[in-house]
DNA sequence: TTTTTTTCTTAAACTATGTCAATGTTCAAC
DNA sequence: GTTGAACATTGACATAGTTTAAGAAAAAAA
């Protein structure tokens, strides 16, 4: 059950058996089916969820109602709102599972008691912050310089399983543009 | 000369007084006249840079040279390409000074010498890790869901003092649209 | 299977924003 | 102070992307 997380983990630390038990001894399994919602906007985020296996994506429905997907997480990568996790505040995003899937769940508080035992921790939850950084940085970048056609292009080299997984106008959304002109990108390509 | 960035770190951890000896041991004082690069772009980002009075911003330049700037750093943050500084990679952004600055700067090794030796100090950079992350979420939100005027707005609000200490049209990059429609959309609120 | 719902495509009209070029303004250097 | 460079404004035009609405295709439900 939690190989791969353990193994995911053992990329940035070094963990023997008893901490990994302690550790593994805070998570809870939970499965969700496609549609169910992992956090509703309003409510605080007390998980920070890792993907076993599955599809989940994070959005911000704005003062207009509409949705704008700010993450997908696929299996190996951690979801939440971090702003409502960290700082215990009433959630903007919601989350929601794509596909059928199995999450392994940390409490915020038994994460801060991890901490307390574990400081290695501290590090892994460090340098998985600073990839994710990172990785959102290349969002923005990506965002600010390249035309809409070019980000669809990035999403499909970067998440090529998704493409096939999810409906289109996710994508469309997660990109900043509307489903009928994504749909006109992928025609005008299929074209040439 | 150190006080400020005490203040700051000790806002998230707690030091004692050969601690903080240590930390600032690590630290070298660095002054830039306006225009100065901190960084060029294929450098190594080696330095992870607090500033102490000033401000800079970081840009990247993107395949047909238009310049976007991604972030501005005042009093009391921090700046650096974190890409190239976290995983010694040639930087894609670079760093200008916008204003003469003070900077406190620390080496990449030493900060890994300082996690070492005082582990706290994961804590430290988790913590500010989180909020940047934060932070650079709402950017991404902004900059998906809101208008050019309303992201106008937004930053207006969110650095007051930058507004009259820098050039319009690095405000215009910094929000993603042109120097001329920045100075449509304040004429347009003028004239209300 | 048939029905219903969701998703995808297409096209026309429209809007926000970009580009270019000319003019005016501010600011730093001499 | 004068000059030159960087910056800001304005207008005319171009374009990327949105909106609306309709129908086709695919997926889910019955």
């Amino acid at each position: 059950m939690h190989e791969l997380l353990i193994k995911h983990i053992s990329n940035y630390i070094r963990l023997d058996k008893e901490e990994t038990n302690y550790f593994t001894s805070l998570l809870r399994n939970r499965k969700v089916k496609k549609g169910d919602f992992l956090l509703r906007r309003g409510e605080t985020a007390r998980y920070d969820s890792y993907v076993d296996k599955g599809c989940l994506k994070a959005s911000f429905i704005d003062k207009n109602g509409e949705e704008h997907v700010v993450q997908f997480a696929e299996e190996n990568s951690w979801i939440t709102d971090y702003d409502s996790f960290t700082n215990s505040t009433p959630s903007n995003l919601e989350i929601v599972a794509l596909v059928d899937s199995e999450l392994l769940q940390i409490e915020h508080d038994r994460l801060a008691q991890l901490f307390e035992r574990i400081p290695k921790f501290e590090r892994f939850y460090r340098l998985v912050k600073e990839q994710h950084y990172i990785s959102l940085y290349c969002c923005l970048i990506s965002l600010l310089s390249n035309s809409a056609e070019e980000r669809y292009q990035v999403v499909k080299q970067k998440y090529p399983m998704l493409i096939n997984r999810i409906p289109q106008h996710q994508i469309a959304s997660f990109i900043g543009i509307s489903p009928e002109y994504l749909s006109r990108i992928r025609s005008r390509k299929a074209s040439l």
